[in-house]
DNA sequence: ATCTGCCTCATTTTT
DNA sequence: TGAGGCAGAT
């Protein structure tokens, strides 16, 4: 049979099984996507499910894009009707469908994370709490992670003396009414509502096991304890599914995400198979070597192992930047390079890095190396200031009970609608349990001043005349025509800058891609667009056929690959991140990002650090990364040597320990384990004023020497931090001063001690 | 009501 | 460094 073609023997016999449910262990690189697409074309050409009635789960909007066009290229035309799509969306359309059970209406707003910052500091301020030790955003997790364990509010019981828990205990009820009050749903709500649902009507269930009689979820190590309730029960009918994943790859424990779902498949699903695809076809044997070496050393995985019969390839490279920039210098070296003698395109190359923040530097120091570079994600286009205004009023203008979205524009351009009287509103509504909008109705009884009054008017009239535009004009003439209304581009033209040119281009670029939904779009509708923007993720908006070098996360970056590839900042306390190397589960869900990394490179595999690095303002020492050690010695270039035996705290974290050593041990297993005091203490501030130019030509960093000294400076001191001087004795450069610190009272010091801010 | 500047504070990854 | 909050000026 044709379709089979193509296919190893373990591939061909993942597809083939269809006698109950399947757990595909796919290894980084096997053909995972092949597999997907050839089963779901078999299962349609045999006849053995009608394409609609197959539901398949995929990690994004991109992959799920990619899958359905695969598959129409078997399968012909009909392959579109197959059901695919992320969780998220996947859920979202089942509640637009059936979410009036619960009390919501189906014209819900979906809040991201900002929207529920700012739910939970209203409702702080309307219960009159005022936390000192707990952020809302502290809050906001401990609430997600218990939506994503299915654990709703009247199922949560805090641990007597733990601050949030406490907290979270008073507040998740109040949340979770505020939101249904405002016809509102959180990320996680879209995945435990259905739940929800199916739990109380038996019959909503049935329609959708009737409707999704074949179930395939990919990325399965990275579902979470709800996402794997929803799928049991709707498999639970017809028994048929089959999931894929890679423990190895599991790197969303953070927001939920449960290896255990994977681990456990065979004891949960009763009769299930299991197949393993261990051969990659993407990396030379290096590249798996390495990758193989470094994942082992985590401890709990299922028994599997990836080989490649790929080419040797080229050592894996380490390069050693003496800072940040120096690091992005180097890269920047190695790329004109690799192009030069490989014939490579900008487009075979990505850099990758555990934060977004580190992509500024690398961003920058390309463009002076005039190398062409493409950021995915960072400061996503939706969550500019700009954006996010013209998007509440959309919002609104779907779902008037949104009051989020009201906070957001009711003084968005300002029309005197000030601090006191918003209050006095947002106390009305509260006590009355009213949405806002619905309370601005009685602004009459309301203690306004007649100047507030008719700024509600005006605004209240705006709502309601551009409501009723919307449906008399298509949704491209009135979304253009709101923003025109609301002289948004004038309020941003009042101050002539140049930032206020990219704003106006980017509520341009908006309507964009309004026009672009409409066009692609069968029924284009205000809420279809809103949904689509929710949803989207960094990765979905990345243009692969631009030819430039790609920059993104390490996270953003599974499931790609590129000949070349470069993962940076092999430092302590970035890669692995922070205070991981404490925790053995978080230390082993960094190895495995850096795991993830290594297996997006197919020829040829750069890794970058940094002796020195600048955080928060400050230049520190940063250590190399203990994950450099894990990589065998023979298949590395250029390892920086750490100095092995009685590595004390002290001398690990303040003097650089890049001196090379003959006598190494590649493997951490003989490391005598990274003892947590080896790696213990943060990173020291150092001072650094010769070594290497930090920033290009402009200035010299400023330094005491820049300036003289004067009363009523503001400066600041190693040790006493920030402060104002208040009397001088001597000229030039080092008078002696009297400094009033912030918070460190009064003292005299001389000029030379400080840095003038 | 609005704007400006100063102060404080900080985990990161994303649907 | 840079975002967000707040006090004080306009």
């Amino acid at each position: 049979m044709t379709l089979l073609e193509g296919l190893n023997q373990a591939q061909r016999d993942a597809v083939v099984y269809n006698d109950g449910p399947l757990l595909i262990f796919a290894g980084a690189g096997s053909g995972k996507t092949r597999v997907l697409t050839y089963k779901i074309a078999y299962l349609v050409e045999n006849k053995l499910f009608k394409a609609h009635n197959i539901l398949a789960v995929t990690f994004t909007n991109k992959s799920a894009k990619e899958l359905k066009n695969r598959v129409e290229d078997f399968v012909g035309p009909h392959g579109k009707y197959i059901n695919v799509g992320t969780f998220h969306s996947i859920c979202a359309r089942i509640l637009r469908e059936d979410i009036k059970v619960l009390g919501y209406t189906s014209n819900f707003t979906i809040y991201d994370t900002k929207d529920q910052v700012s739910t939970i500091k209203q409702i702080l301020k309307n219960e009159h709490i005022n936390p000192e030790k707990v952020t809302p955003k502290a809050i906001l997790n401990k609430i997600s992670k218990l939506k994503s364990d299915n654990v709703m509010p009247e199922g949560f019981v805090a641990r007597k003396f733990v601050p949030v828990e406490e907290l979270v205990e008073k507040i998740y009820p109040i949340y979770q009414r505020t939101l249904k009050k405002c016809n509102a749903l959180d990320f996680d709500d879209l995945l435990i509502l259905p739940v929800k649902i199916f739990k109380g009507h038996p019959e909503i269930l049935t329609k959708y096991q009737e409707r999704y009689k074949y179930i395939l979820v990919d990325e399965y190590q990275d579902t979470n304890k709800t996402q794997f309730m929803l799928i049991s029960m709707l498999s639970r009918k017809y028994n048929n599914i089959c999931v894929v994943g890679d423990d190895d790859q599991s790197i969303y424990s953070w927001r939920g995400a449960d290896v255990q779902n994977i681990l456990d498949f065979e004891q949960t699903f009763k009769n299930s198979k299991i197949f393993k695809l261990e051969q990659n076809y993407r990396s030379t044997k290096k590249i798996i070597s390495a990758a193989s070496a470094v994942v082992e050393n985590n401890n709990i995985r299922a028994d599997k192992k990836i080989f490649s019969e790929n080419e040797d390839g080229e050592n894996i490279e380490y390069l050693d930047g003496m800072n940040e920039y120096d690091e992005a210098t180097k890269i920047g070296f190695a790329i004109e390079r690799e192009i030069r003698s490989k014939k490579l395109n900008f487009k075979d190359i990505a850099i990758l890095y555990r934060t977004n923040a580190q992509s500024r530097v690398l961003e920058t120091i390309l463009n002076r190396q005039k190398i062409p570079n493409a950021i995915v994600g960072g400061v996503r286009f939706y969550e500019r200031k700009e954006v996010k205004d013209i998007v509440a009023y959309y919002k609104f203008f779907a779902n008037i009970k949104d009051d989020e979205s009201v906070r957001r524009i009711i003084n968005t351009p300002p029309r005197g609608i000030g601090k006191r009287t918003i209050e006095i509103i947002e106390e009305f509504a509260h006590k009355n349990n009213l949405n806002l909008f619905e309370s601005l109705n009685d602004i009459n009884i309301l203690d306004l001043t007649p100047r507030a009054k008719t700024a509600l008017g005006k605004f209240y009239k705006f709502i309601a005349d551009y409501q009723k535009l919307l449906d008399s004009v298509s949704l491209e003439e009135w979304a253009r025509m709101m923003i025109d209304g609301l002289g948004y581009f004038n309020y941003l033209k009042s101050n002539d800058t140049e930032e206020a040119k990219q704003r106006s281009a980017n509520i341009n670029e908006l309507l964009n891609a309004i026009s672009d939904y409409c066009s692609v779009s069968e029924e284009p509708t205000l809420q279809g667009y809103l949904e689509e923007v929710a949803l989207v993720s960094d990765i979905d908006g990345w243009q692969d056929q631009k030819n430039a070098i790609s920059l993104m996360t390490l996270h953003s970056a599974k499931g790609l690959e590129f000949p070349l590839v470069f993962i940076t900042g092999l430092n302590q306390g970035l890669l692995p991140l922070g205070n991981a190397f404490d925790n053995e589960n978080q230390l082993n869900e960094e190895r495995r990002l850096f795991y993830v990394g290594i297996t997006r490179a197919e020829k040829k595999l750069y890794i970058t650090g940094a002796r020195s690095r600048n955080f928060r303002g400050q230049d520190s020492i940063s250590a190399p990364s203990m994950f450099l050690q894990e990589i065998p010695e023979e298949l590395i270039f250029n390892l920086p040597q750490l100095r092995r035996k009685t590595v004390t705290s002290s001398d690990y974290s303040q003097q650089s320990n890049y001196s090379p050593q003959s006598s190494f041990t590649p493997k951490a297993s003989n490391f005598g384990g990274y003892t947590k005091n080896s790696y213990d203490s943060k990173p020291q501030p150092i001072q650094q004023q010769n070594s290497f130019k930090r920033r290009e030509p402009v200035a010299s960093a400023p330094t005491s020497s820049s300036g003289i000294p004067e009363i009523g400076m503001r400066v600041n001191h190693k040790i006493f931090g920030t402060g104002i001087i208040t009397g001088k004795i001597g000229f030039g450069h080092n008078p002696k001063l009297t400094i009033r610190f912030n918070s460190h009272g009064v003292k005299t010091i001389f000029g030379k001690y400080v840095t003038i801010l």
